[in-house]
DNA sequence: ATAATTTCTGTAAACGTTTCCGAGAATAGA
DNA sequence: TCTATTCTCGGAAACGTTTACAGAAATTAT
C-alpha cells in the first residue's frame, strides 16, 4: 500500500535506522490507518524468541504467590517480555505437562516457585537446555539457579525470639510434604533450640501434608489437647500459623496470653487488624524480580555460568501473637 | 531420521487417523529418543492459532484476583489453552499497551476484570474484532460479553440485613473510582435503604480512589470521629471493610459491639478467626471458570452473537462483624 | 487375472515476518 | 566531471510447521 517492500515495512516498524524518515512516517501512518498488527508468532518464528517466560506456581490462591507474580510480572514487562501463568497445583504430573507445552511455545526461560522434591529430577533436566530458575529452594552447595530466602536463619531467628521471650517448649508444625525450604527452616529452629540447651520437637501433619491452614489447625488442635501443651508454637508458615489461632480461638485459648504463635512469610494477612501475627519476613517481590534478573543473565551467559545464587535475608517482624512468658 | 517426510511426522505427531501405526510408533519413538519439540510459534502461524488467552486484571496482590485467575487458568488448561497474565494496575495506558501486545501475540480472547470506565471505549473498539469478556461489569441492557455477580442485588442483601438487624444510620465507604459494579453496589444499597424509608449515606475517599485497605481505614476514621457516627458501615468490598475494621480497633471501637461492618466478596481473609466478617459472597472462581466458557462460545459463534450475559448470585455470608441493635 | 478401492505417504505451497546481500540513488571528495 | 561513500531500498531465502493434492502401494472386488 505504502508501494515499499516487506523488507522496509519491517525496517521501519521496528525502528531499524536504514530507513528513510519520510518513508517510516509514510508507513507507520498507513500502519495504523488499516489497523495494521505484526504478528509475533511469525516474528518469533523467524527471530527464534519468544519474548515469553512461564512462571510455575503451585496454586496462585495461596497469598505468598500472588506477591511473587506481581515481581516476576512487573519485572518480565520491563523488558518486553509477558508470562505464561501456571498452576501446578502441587501435582508432578501437571508441572511435567506444563513443562513440555511450556517449552513447545518456546518460552525464554521458567521461573518455578515451591519445586517440590518429586518434581526436581524433572526440572534439573531441563534446566541444562534453557534458563530455569528456582524460588524459595535452598541455595546449598549443591542447588543451582535460585533466589531464596535464607530459611535456616529464618528459622533460627524465630525460635530465637521465642526462646528470649522465655519459652522453653516450643514446637514447630506444618506438613509432611518436604521441600528444601522447609528443611532449611527446621534445621535453622532446631539449631536455635540446641543452642540454648532445649528440646526441639516437629509435628508433620499426616492428613494435610501441605502447608496449608488446615495443616496448622488440624495439628494446634492435637497440641492443644495433649496432656502438657506447649507455650509456643512455630507455623512451618503463615497459613499454618493462621491455622493454628483458629484453633486456638475455637478451645477458647488467649492468643497470646495462652498461646503464642509465630509464623514465616508475612502474608498481607498477617498484618491485618486483630490477628497481628508475628512472623518472619520475607521479600516476596523481590523473590519475583530477582528471579527473572537471574533470568536474563543466565540467558545472557549462554547458560554458562549455570548456578548463580541469590539469598535474601528474613527479617523478624514483631506483632503481637507472642508474649513473654 | 525415519525416512519419511515432515507431513509424516506432522501427522504422526497430532493423532491424525491416515497414517500407518507401526510408522507413527517408529517416528514417536525416535522424536523423543532426540528429545524433539515442536515449535507451537510455527504451528501457530499456519494454523492461524495460538492458544492462548490474555487476562488483564488490576493487581493479583487484591485476594479477589487470584481466585478469578484460577478459574480463568483451569478451564483455560482444560481446553488446551494457556494464559498470558497481565497486572494493569487500573492505568489505562498500561491496559492499552498489553492490549496492543496480546494482539501481536494473536491471543484468540481476552479477559478483562473489573475495566475502569476510563478504558471501556478502548475495550469496546477492539470486542469488534476478537472475544473480549469482561468480568466484574453489570450486566445492564447496554452491557455486553459480561460474566458478573448481580451487584445491586449484593447491594440490596446487605443493606437489608443491616437494617432487620435494627440500624438506622448506615454508611456506605469506598474509593472514588467508579466501575459498573460500585455503581450497582451503591444502587442496591440505596434501593434497600429506601424502600425502608432511611436516608442513605455515601462517602466516597478522595484520598484513595480505589477500592482497597486504605480508602476504608481513612474514610472509617472520619466517621468515627464525627459528632454523631453511624452504627454501621458498609464497604464496597472486603478490603476497605477490613480497613474500617482496622480503623475502629485503633479507636477502641469493638465490632461488632460499637460499631457493624459488613463487605463485598468474601476473600479468605474475611473467614479468618478473630476477622469474621459478615460479608456478601461472590462465585470468584465461576466467574473465570464462565469468562472462559464465554469466550469460547463467542469464539464459536463467530461473533456473531457478540452480547452475552452471565449473571451469578451473590450471598449474604452471616459472620459476626455485625450485631442486633 | 484385472479393475476398483482404500490406505498410506510424499511434494510443495503457504503462514507472516526478518535479514543478508546486492544494487541504485544520492551525496561527498578529488 | 569522475570516483568513492553513504543512504535507501528491494529480492529472496529462511524460520518450522500444516495441509491440499496427487501418486504409490496395498487391499478388495469382480
Amino acid at each position: 500500500m505504502a508501494g515499499v517492500s516487506y523488507a522496509t515495512v519491517s525496517r521501519a516498524l521496528n525502528g531499524s535506522d536504514e530507513v528513510n524518515e519520510k518513508t517510516r512516517k509514510r508507513v507507520l501512518e498507513i500502519c495504523d490507518s488499516v489497523g495494521y498488527s505484526p504478528n509475533a508468532l511469525a516474528r518469533g518464528l523467524v527471530t527464534n524468541s519468544s519474548n515469553a517466560i512461564g512462571l510455575i506456581i503451585p496454586n496462585i490462591t495461596n497469598p505468598f504467590y500472588p506477591e511473587v507474580a506481581l515481581g516476576v510480572e512487573g519485572e518480565a514487562r520491563a523488558r518486553g517480555y509477558n508470562v505464561f501463568l501456571c498452576n501446578s497445583n502441587f501435582e508432578p504430573e501437571r508441572m511435567e505437562s506444563y513443562f513440555r507445552i511450556l517449552i513447545e511455545r518456546r518460552v525464554e526461560g521458567l521461573i518455578v516457585a515451591s519445586v517440590p522434591d518429586a518434581a526436581r529430577g524433572l526440572f534439573d533436566f531441563y534446566r541444562k537446555k534453557m534458563p530455569v530458575v528456582y524460588i524459595g529452594s535452598r541455595p546449598a552447595d549443591e542447588e543451582c539457579n535460585c533466589v531464596a530466602t535464607d530459611s535456616v536463619k529464618g528459622g533460627y531467628l524465630a525460635a530465637e525470639y521465642l526462646i528470649k521471650l522465655g519459652h522453653r517448649r516450643i514446637v514447630f508444625i506444618g506438613g509432611t510434604r518436604t521441600s528444601n525450604s522447609q528443611i532449611d527452616k527446621l534445621r535453622g529452629f532446631r539449631l536455635a533450640m540446641e543452642e540454648h540447651g532445649l528440646q526441639p520437637e516437629v509435628r508433620l501433619n499426616i492428613n494435610y501434608q501441605f502447608n496449608k491452614r488446615e495443616s496448622g489447625y488440624d495439628m494446634a488442635k492435637v497440641l492443644i489437647n495433649e496432656k502438657n501443651p506447649p507455650t509456643a508454637i512455630m507455623g512451618s508458615n503463615d497459613m499454618v500459623a493462621l491455622g493454628a489461632l483458629e484453633a486456638c480461638e475455637e478451645y477458647g485459648l488467649d492468643v497470646p496470653g495462652d498461646m503464642s504463635i509465630i509464623g514465616f512469610d508475612d502474608i498481607p494477612y498477617a498484618s491485618l487488624p486483630k490477628i497481628q501475627l508475628t512472623t518472619i519476613a520475607q521479600a516476596k517481590y523481590d523473590l519475583g524480580k530477582i528471579a527473572v534478573d537471574m533470568l536474563f543473565k543466565l540467558k545472557e551467559s549462554g547458560l554458562k555460568n549455570n548456578c548463580m545464587k541469590e539469598v535474601l535475608q528474613p527479617e523478624l517482624v514483631i506483632r503481637s501473637s507472642c508474649r513473654e512468658l
